[in-house]
DNA sequence: CTATTGCGGACATTTAGCATCCGGATTATA
DNA sequence: TATAATCCGGATGCTAAATGTCCGCAATAG
């Protein structure tokens, strides 16, 4: 039950993004700079991201990754799936139908229970994430930071735009 | 975002050990037989869910595995925890520390928003499969068997329990 | 004493995640 | 038009984790 790093990445690249003005964007490598991760591994999660529709990439010189929506229409939800996928983190093998006592006509078109309580589960889960918006997330994070940290944010964007 | 193999099998086990009489258990070898599940993973599995206090191990001739607890105090969270662990899935390695516009005095004592945001929906899958008992899931898969079944259930367990 | 059973460790195999690099395509700019 | 910046997809290697088996030891019923 572990998730990705990528999701951590990609997110943390995201609420950036958010906090620039619309149709802003910026090239892999700077998201991966702001964080000092490495760089080749976040270009691909950021092709993750666009192959998922959550950002657009704009080639060649002076291109990189911007929102593909508003940051209110994109959430946490949108990320884990462009990176992760969609699938359920249980796998049911359906072992039910296997074993010594297993009936021939065994009716197996109702879910299994333990399966459908996972399942349950996790769209209780997913259902939280979808509740929260990158917007969410940008406002929050600018409303705590300092005037210093604001200022470094912004001296840095002012390079990396230029 | 791939939850273990194990906790489909083991929560299969403790559904059948839930359906048995108040006390009484299965050797590991029957546990993996009744869903032809590799035996000595299967028993690996096993130790885990003891060490995590979900059941009881009686060694010796005539051993096996019983639950620790009446099923209504057990839940599907216990079994996860027994074989995956407590660790939540999204792991956050503080990447907000990292990069070119850290300040010196950055206050993080305030928790991350969006390891927050992941923190929140794990609690809310956790609180689901905390919900269930092995109680629930053993009636509602009782109930929904036919008679063949449960007449090819008893005969195999009279056979094991002999 | 013997057969049964759980316990823990060692080990091998397979799969998934992490990370890099490269060639090709696209585009702004000089 | 030439050049540099940038994204895209595939190939590749490395590492960690999951999967699965085996063995010797300890406990226990008969
Ligand atoms: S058969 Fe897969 S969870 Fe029950
Ligand atoms: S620093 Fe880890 S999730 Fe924000």
């Amino acid at each position: 039950m572990k998730m990705t790093e990528g999701v951590e990445w990609t997110a943390h690249a995201c609420a950036l993004l958010a906090a620039l003005p619309p149709g802003i964007g910026l090239p892999a490598n700077a998201l991966a700079e702001f964080h000092a991760l490495a760089p080749a591994y976040m270009a691909k999660h950021m092709q993750a991201l666009a192959r998922g529709g959550v950002v657009e990439s704009v080639r060649g010189a002076g291109g990189g990754y911007r929102l593909a929506r508003p940051a209110t229409d994109i959430s946490l939800w949108d990320i884990v799936e462009a990176i992760e996928g969609a699938e359920p983190a249980f796998r049911c093998s359906e072992i039910r139908q296997q074993g010594p006592c297993v009936t021939p006509n065994g009716d197996f078109r109702k879910p299994c229970e333990i399966h459908s309580a996972f399942g349950k589960a996790e769209m209780a889960w997913r259902a939280h994430l979808k509740s929260v918006s990158l917007a969410d997330i940008a406002t929050e994070v600018t409303r705590k930071s300092s005037p210093q940290k604001r200022a470094a944010v912004t001296v840095w964007l002012q390079e990396k735009l230029a």
